[in-house]
DNA sequence: ATAAGTGCAAAACATTTGCAGGCTT
DNA sequence: AAGCCTGCAAATGTTTTGCACTTAT
């Protein structure tokens, strides 16, 4: 997913193009670690100082819409964004709290005999597992 | 889990037993699905209008710590509280919001499979599927 | 030119904390 | 009797909203 996918989209659904979204799109795509929104605004402060925590908020909502972002609550409250919509479980570290995605065929492979043992057509999932890391170890 | 267990429970770990908690306790093991804090502190005003959020809120997290229940946070922000601690998926209707539990060896075995392939121990886990309740249809 | 998007600040929520008085042990 | 627990209210933290100004189309 680059810019040039990304203006794409904006346009193709109505959404005008500005640099703050690219922005928040462009930070948000690229990391792995499901940042807060606090974390975002904080990053993104750095290259653009008079970027707003509102306009973060609006843009991730916007971002979430067009199916581009998942939103994901935590137990201790915490709302994280990830940008990795394909079926995969949420590795978080009982411990230091940092997460990581696991992705496998294996994992599809299960998936697909539960869903249909469940016999629903599912819209979207999430799979969390809690573990202590290496580190933490 | 009666009234009895969540006694000795309590006393066995150095808390209290009091109306407000044996209340909370009675309300949330028994409802299966998953309210909220407030929607808690709403149904118990019926009966012990002197309640406060505040008693929920403190009763909530040292069941937790007492591991007799699980926090779970939305997507949408919200927090919900789920007595059900043993594997299950949460079933979500995208449309109305409603959850309940899923439960069957099926998704035990598959789980089990899905665990020895990412070697690691997990000290907890979370199933999510959202779908379209037969409702909501 | 027009409508949508932005930054700012205030408002709205949800959750936590501190404390005086009440209740279990 | 002692200390934990409760209700209340204030404090905190996060997210949303309203509005005048700016920018993309």
């Amino acid at each position: 997913m680059d810019t040039q996918d990304l203006m794409k989209i904006f346009r193709e659904n109505g959404y005008k193009v500005t640099a703050q979204r690219l922005a928040i799109c462009d930070l948000i795509l690229s990391r792995k670690d499901h940042p807060t929104a606090e974390q975002i605004y904080q990053n993104l402060k750095k290259k653009y100082p008079m970027i707003s925590i509102g306009t973060i908020y609006k843009t991730l909502h916007l971002l979430k819409e067009l199916g581009l972002i998942q939103e994901l609550g935590f137990n201790e409250g915490s709302v994280r964004y990830d940008p990795d919509m394909e079926l995969h479980i949420n590795m978080i570290c009982s411990e230091c709290g940092k997460i990581h995605d696991y992705k496998c065929d294996k994992v599809k492979e299960m998936w697909n005999v539960i869903i249909s043992d469940i016999r629903v057509k599912p819209k979207g999932q999430r799979i969390d597992i809690y573990y202590e890391c290496e580190e933490c170890k």
